[in-house]
DNA sequence: CACTATTTAATTGTACACAATTAAATAGTG
DNA sequence: CACTATTTAATTGTGTACAATTAAATAGTG
């Protein structure tokens, strides 16, 4: 049988995964100095555009659930970054507000991006081609439900 | 002061991360049956094409470290697909080896890929192109050290 | 209105991922 | 050879990720 299927150097999904590790790990040194994880710095870019969501408003736009944001949410409600409220119209509704310490640190964020394009060695015209590519993808390329027919 | 850096639409890191959780997330109920996860699965396609390695030079062809692959390793081994030997002759490489049912595995991932591209709605254009993209971004593109000058 | 279905967030359990440290073995050096 | 430095894997601790379940609230329906 041929197994060059199953080579490593073959695989589209592999370079994604590992370039996505490093790209995260690139941005430590820079979010440290901000006590932010990735995750962390994600979700707040959400907040600093769109202050106010719910927990699954957030996880549409971060592809996160809340398995993984209730605890996240938490650190950042303990830094004093947010503030986690039930709403009294819906109670199953958490609503996410930034504090004034919460939107004082998009001044220090927003210097993050470009230190880390810097740090980047990429062709400008390669991100574009990246950029518009992952998105396709996004918008229409990955299906949830096609296995189960 | 202008934010637009900070708009999660405006980053080329976000979808590389999003794309790359829900493209591993399309691969479990191809890789359920199999009773691997994703990274177990590229561990194994490491060792079908090179069996008997050390956990460095795994880790060097996955990108990933003793504390992700020591206990990964361990649940192989635990399934009894690999073996893990300490070598005699150096006693800090611990030596990585398909067992016969790791062998046999190898049969039923070959259909992984396919199973796969087919899920994915990818233009093959695009995906020759991301491919490319990915990996000279892994070759060159990414600098762990250009952050300490 | 009673009852079922759906929605929302939280919880539980499993599995990475990685920084930092540890411990043992080996290599290098004067 | 003694001693230091390096290498290798394992361990520890923190933080995601996500499937599955739970629990409470609300919406929908006869």
């Amino acid at each position: 049988m041929n197994y060059d299927a199953l080579k490593l150097k073959n695989q589209l999904c592999f370079p994604l995964y590992a370039v996505s590790k490093e790209v995260t790990r690139l941005y430590k040194p820079f979010l440290d100095p901000l006590n932010l994880t990735y995750t962390q710095y994600i979700t707040m870019m959400v907040l600093w555009e769109t202050d106010g969501l719910n927990v699954k408003a957030l996880g549409e736009k971060l592809l996160l659930d809340s398995g993984t944001l209730t605890p996240l949410l938490k650190k950042l409600e303990a830094q004093g970054l947010i503030t986690r409220n039930r709403s009294k119209d819906n109670e199953r509704n958490v609503f996410i507000h930034l504090t004034d310490k919460g939107w004082n640190l998009r001044d220090e964020a927003v210097k993050v991006p470009e230190q880390l394009i810097r740090c980047l060695n990429v062709d400008p015209k390669d991100a574009e081609t990246l950029y518009i590519l992952l998105n396709k993808l996004l918008d229409t390329g990955i299906c949830h439900t096609s296995h189960e027919e």
